[in-house]
RNA sequence: GUCCCCAUAGCUCAACGGAUAGAACGCAGCCCUGCGAAGGCUGAGAUCGAGGUUCGAUUCCUCGUGGGGACACCA
């Protein structure tokens, strides 16, 4: 299952076992398909020069390598060992993606149930562009996990109750000049339009700011999801309610777990969870002095729900603005026994107008939301750009510009390159790849880097899963199609000699495959036309 | 004050401790009477500063400098 791990499979035949190396993608300007450091971890363990090395394990690997599986395996450099798959093994390639096609790129590597949990953004006023950025994270994770074979649910944990809910509440009235205004209310004309649109409602109400509150959390949240789902095309399989775990009797049973496993003790008449004891920098509360259970505390009984629904892998995806929540969160997870625990923290999305700095404060109300961005510049367009980046990257956005430069937005380069591939089959009248073509035909340079283009997708899957890197997918895109583009310029399909032709069509399908495979992986459109 | 993240080309971003630090945009040139030029090719252009670890540092450590964020019995 993929050339690299092939190769993986055959260097560790000739290390001392259970040594840890890394088989790597060669650089372009290197000429090598594939390269391994290995030398240089042994040369250090035996004190000996690493390219001497090398060589012994570049002769021991051509040994133990299944015939013509190498063109060649050379040592370079100060003790690099290089790689030249045969072309034979590259074809075999090309007709394993014809053969799968939307599996291929599909692995058995991770056998886990995982539950990630993403946005969770308060439904008291619209997403902000960090709300977004985990959106499109974790939707772009989700699938990677999925495609690397993992069960994946997608969750939204929604707060729809407790003080921030009450706030909005409050802010309602104040909207509508009913209490007198406060420094902490909800500001933003969202607050303004839904106090008029219900202002009979909030009159009505206006004894009961919680309820009040989470009724127009509730509104919010449909909002919400109607830009996450139908507008960013961000999937969830559950979104579940804070209030219901208050309910339905979560927040006890935590609790008294935590007591029973003497995690939790009483100070200046409330009660604490030791989170100290795994590396936060204080204990935090779980019941107020007025015998209140923290929201904390409802996020605990939030993961042990998770726990008893059979997940023992959890991923959750927090803003910058919550970096300070993860120490005691994976606290939690440790004492309800969590196998795996990841957090992951984006960084924030600095958004620029015109050269300044735009503050985003819901409070106050000056914001772009994300839905704003995703309608302006297209799904696909904000999608990518937000994937393309590091999630712990602080990114500098400028609207404007984005709107302005969305003609010359990467998704386009990339989209482009399989409309064009897609092209030449449609104008060719190909339907079904030819099963029958010759692979010695696809000999030029540029036949041979597509075809080690796309090998590379199931590595770039493998690679996204193990650390969650998904801009990798992205970054994948602008290379695959860019090889493409070089492919297309250099060489033709329609009109070549039939064996050619027939060879050239099955790679181009083959692209066509791989790039769709990409394309739903990263959550993006396949368009036929431009 | 304490803690976390970031600093790479004019701009926005890449680079498990490895070979000549990549790409898109912008800039200067060149390429369509052949599958769509939303494309290709060529060129100029960068690791914040000072130490340290290492055969080898953009990457790890320390100290600076400059940005962002977090430090509630809010969520």
């Amino acid at each position: 299952m993929g050339i690299r791990s092939n190769i993986t499979a055959i260097v560790a035949k000739t290390v001392p076992k259970g040594m840890v190396f890394d088989v790597r993608v060669a650089e372009e300007h290197q000429e090598a398909h594939y390269a391994t450091t290995v030398a240089f971890q042994l040369a250090k363990a035996e004190k000996k020069n690493p390219r001497e090395i090398a060589a012994r394990i570049a002769d021991d690997i051509k040994a133990k390598a299944p015939k013509d599986f190498f063109g060649k395996v050379e040592v370079a450099g100060p003790g690099f060992i290089n790689f030249f798959v045969s072309n034979e093994i590259f074809g075999k390639e090309l007709k394993q993606i014809l053969a799968e096609k939307k599996k291929y790129g599909t692995l058995k590597l991770l056998k886990k149930k995982v539950q990630l949990e993403f946005i969770s953004a308060n439904p008291t006023g619209p997403l902000t562009l960090a709300n977004g950025r985990g959106g499109f994270l974790g939707d772009a994770l989700g699938n990677v996990l999925e495609r690397a074979g993992a069960k994946v649910e997608r969750e939204y944990y929604v707060n729809d109750t407790g003080n921030q809910v009450l706030t909005l509440g409050k802010s309602m009235l104040a909207s509508e000049g009913i209490i007198p205004d406060s420094e902490e209310y909800y500001k933003g004309d969202y607050v303004k339009e839904w106090a008029d649109k219900y202002r009979t409602l909030i009159e009505k109400m206006k004894e009961k700011p919680l309820a009040l509150g989470e009724c127009a959390a509730k509104d919010f949240l449909g909002f919400i999801k109607t830009a996450v789902q139908k507008r960013a095309k961000i999937k969830f399989d559950r979104f579940t309610s804070e209030k219901k775990i208050h309910e339905t009797g979560l927040v006890k049973k935590v609790l008294a777990l935590f007591k029973k496993k003497g995690f939790s003790f009483e100070e200046e008449g409330a009660v604490w969870l030791k989170t100290t004891a795994f590396g936060d920098d204080k204990d935090r509360v779980i019941i107020t002095k007025e015998g209140n259970p923290t929201y904390f505390l409802a996020d605990a009984a939030h993961y042990l729900q998770t726990k008893q629904r059979g997940f023992d892998t959890k991923i959750n995806i927090l803003g910058p603005d919550h970096y300070g929540y993860v120490a005691r969160i994976q606290a939690v997870a440790k004492i309800l026994g969590f196998k795996e625990s990841t957090v992951l923290v984006t960084q924030a999305i600095r958004l620029m107008e015109q050269g300044t700095l735009v503050k985003m404060s819901k409070r106050k109300g000056k914001l772009i939301p994300f839905e704003e961005l995703v309608d302006e510049a297209g799904a696909d367009v904000a999608r990518f750009f937000f994937l393309m980046i590091a999630p712990e990257t602080h990114m500098d956005f400028d609207l404007a510009l984005a709107k302005e430069r969305s003609q010359k937005n990467p998704v386009y380069y990339v989209q482009y390159a399989y409309v064009r591939a897609k092209n030449i089959l449609t104008k060719m009248e190909i339907t079904n790849a030819p099963k029958n073509f010759d692979i010695t035909k696809l000999s030029t340079a540029h036949d041979i880097n597509l075809i080690r283009e796309l090998a590379r997708f199931p590595e770039i899957i493998e690679d996204a899963a193990r650390d969650y890197g998904v801009h990798r997918l992205t970054r994948y895109a602008s290379n695959l199609a860019k090889t493409f583009h070089n492919f297309y310029e250099a060489e033709r399909v329609a009109g070549e000699e039939r064996t050619i032709k027939d060879a050239r069509s099955a790679l181009v399908a083959a692209t066509c495959i791989v790039f769709e495979n990409l394309f739903s992986t990263i959550g993006i459109t396949a368009p036929k036309k431009m």
